[in-house]
DNA sequence: AATATTGTACTAGTAACAGTTACGAGTAGT
DNA sequence: ACTACTCGTAACTGTTACTAGTACAATATT
């Protein structure tokens, strides 16, 4: 599977966002990303859902930044996403006959579990302004 | 990405084949998981590097159990299969340009690693035999 | 009306594991 | 030697989720 670099990418355009007052095309945005302008549409139209930003179109439209960057942090962006599992390892199969093998499921799920709240946690840690330079 | 099922597959097997002093075919374990025996063959030879299975050709081949199954662990059998990241998140690009997406890589990348911790601190405490029905 | 901008449907590219077919390589029994 | 059995492996397809790109509709400003 190829990786998700949403969270590291987006991070790093509502950071650059903060220091334009006004708003950001997503042409513009995409130039910074080096990559597609409808990408940038898709990335930010999920943190638009959960109010980080909001757009607007039309001549002088673009993507404005509705926080500041101490209230936003990791976990906000990643949860915006709504990702599914950030794992490449599952378990074989949701309803297996085998006991053993719903053992080792079960074992395993929790494994996943622990890591994923750990990783949860750190990413809440993580506020934007803390990218700065200099800080 | 599709996911990895091969840990909690083959440690489903492993634990089946405990119980059969002998060996047992790919064909065999193919059936056991509902899979091919191709398939099987690749998972169980990244376990014979490590020195868990053994393999032998010919008539009255197939797999052998090496070791008892309180002598491997998930982690054991994980790290046998020398996989990259767990996770289908990554930082945006190993060398970005600019400074302040070179900190959101750093910070994400600490966080993935806090998690990869805790993911394979939890699997080097499951044994196998702790899978088995009534302990 | 003309222009700029987001919104979104549709298609293609990519990477990793799963699945399948085909065949080569080695071993045991006769 | 022959045959049958079994692993070893290459080559190809299927699956899935993110990335990328094209095309066009919807909307807002001037």
């Amino acid at each position: 599977m190829s990786k998700d670099t949403r969270l590291a990418r987006v991070a790093h355009v509502l950071v650059h966002m903060s220091f334009n007052e006004g708003t950001a095309t997503s042409e513009t945005i995409a130039a910074m990303l080096d990559t597609n302008p409808v990408v940038v549409r898709r990335i930010m139209g999920a943190l638009r859902e959960g109010g980080y930003v909001s757009s607007e179109r039309g001549p002088k439209g673009g993507w404005r930044l509705e926080r500041p960057l101490h209230k936003i942090t990791f976990l906000n962006i990643y949860k915006a996403f709504e990702p599914g599992s950030p794992f490449t390892i599952a378990t074989s199969d949701d309803h297996p006959k085998c006991v053993v093998e719903r053992s080792a499921n079960r074992a395993l799920s929790l494994a996943l579990s622990e890591a994923a709240a750990r990783f949860e946690q750190a990413l809440s840690k993580i506020t934007l302004d803390q990218l700065l330079p200099g800080s």
